[in-house]
DNA sequence: ACCTGAACACCGTTCAAGT
DNA sequence: ACCTGAACACCGTTCAAGT
């Protein structure tokens, strides 16, 4: 077996994805740039050719997961009825969430380093996608709406990751909320569907 | 200037005063021990002896940061009526959030290592608070909502910190917080006041 | 363009030894 | 009991040099 030339771009993917494994299954400081260097069986300094640094990684790798985690969300936008909409939603961020911690964390956790950084776009989709589902238009500055969801559900999520809230509980809670959110929801939908200010 | 001794416990209360502010002003990767040991004047393994490694001094760090988080909120529990109560336990919780963020992230993202550690213990007290002020009776297992209350405050303070909700925004989210959780809590106060079952 | 290898300045952790 | 100093095995980061 030749050892593979890691030429092209595909150190870079290596790097993420291997770095993205070890994130979710060892944690943060499992990921190191020496020890996938080590890993890939490179030099220890051949990342720095693709990431500057290892923020920049831990910012690709976050990016990423926004992408993910936006995508395992939009099925649940298909939903019809709102009610199912915004359940499917929420019990699918909090699955993902509890598949994904250590990542998750990094994303909604770790101080956004620059506003132009990959992950703090891919983190404004995640939050204009939410935003769009509770009708906001985009243009006007969003309502606490989209903000209490997002909180709520990332709330829920770091609880049930970290075993504070039992892992046959999470249904109930994550339902509770969704009701309680319903109403208003329901009616800022309503107002906007009836004025299209 | 005789340099200090750190006998006698002195050098403990150090490391953590001094890992705290650390901690909060300049990052989690700050907070190193034989930085620490240099700040204090001391040999770089004169740490160990009151702190078996790094993750215990973190660890420390997080139980007083539970403490001192519930002693901010015990003054909101007094308030007469419920509104009022719920009202200012939010927002006492959200301040105490922005001029802490990175200790509240160790307080609350670190997976817990061991149910017997100190901030595990400090944990346990401080949601223990929060299910009281619900009508839990603590003999029985918590129903969803201080789940639902803790897990909505941290995640409006996670948004808050990372700059992800605006700050002249914050006070707006979580009052809609408190207004939506209200008339269940309201409900579940009444109906454990109730019956004494 | 992409990678290597040496170098530098940091870490955490352990352990024999001092007072 | 508390601290020192050397030692070991790791880090991130930089930089001249190779292909």
């Amino acid at each position: 077996m030749v050892p593979t030339p890691y030429h092209h771009g595909s150190l870079r993917d290596f790097l993420l994805s291997e770095g993205r494994q070890l994130l979710v299954e060892e944690g943060p400081q499992a990921v190191t740039l020496r020890g996938l260097a080590k890993r890939a069986g490179v030099s220890h300094s051949a990342p720095v050719r693709h990431f500057k640094d290892r923020d920049a990684l831990l910012d690709a790798i976050a990016a990423e997961g926004f992408d993910e985690l936006a995508t395992a969300l939009s099925a649940a936008e298909q939903q019809e009825d709102l009610h199912s909409r915004l359940s499917g939603y929420a019990r699918a961020h909090v699955r993902f969430a509890l598949e994904n911690a250590a990542l998750m964390d990094l994303m909604f956790s770790g101080l956004p380093r620059a506003g132009d950084s990959a992950a703090a776009q891919a983190a404004a989709r995640f939050f204009a996608q939410g935003a769009t589902m509770l009708g906001e238009d985009g243009h006007s500055r969003p309502g606490p709406l989209p903000f209490l969801l997002a909180g709520t559900l990332e709330g829920i999520s770091s609880l049930a990751s970290t075993g504070r809230l039992a892992r046959d509980q999470v249904d109930e809670v994550t339902e509770t909320a969704v009701t309680l959110l319903l109403p208003a929801i329901r009616e800022q939908l309503d107002r906007r569907g009836r004025s299209s200010d």
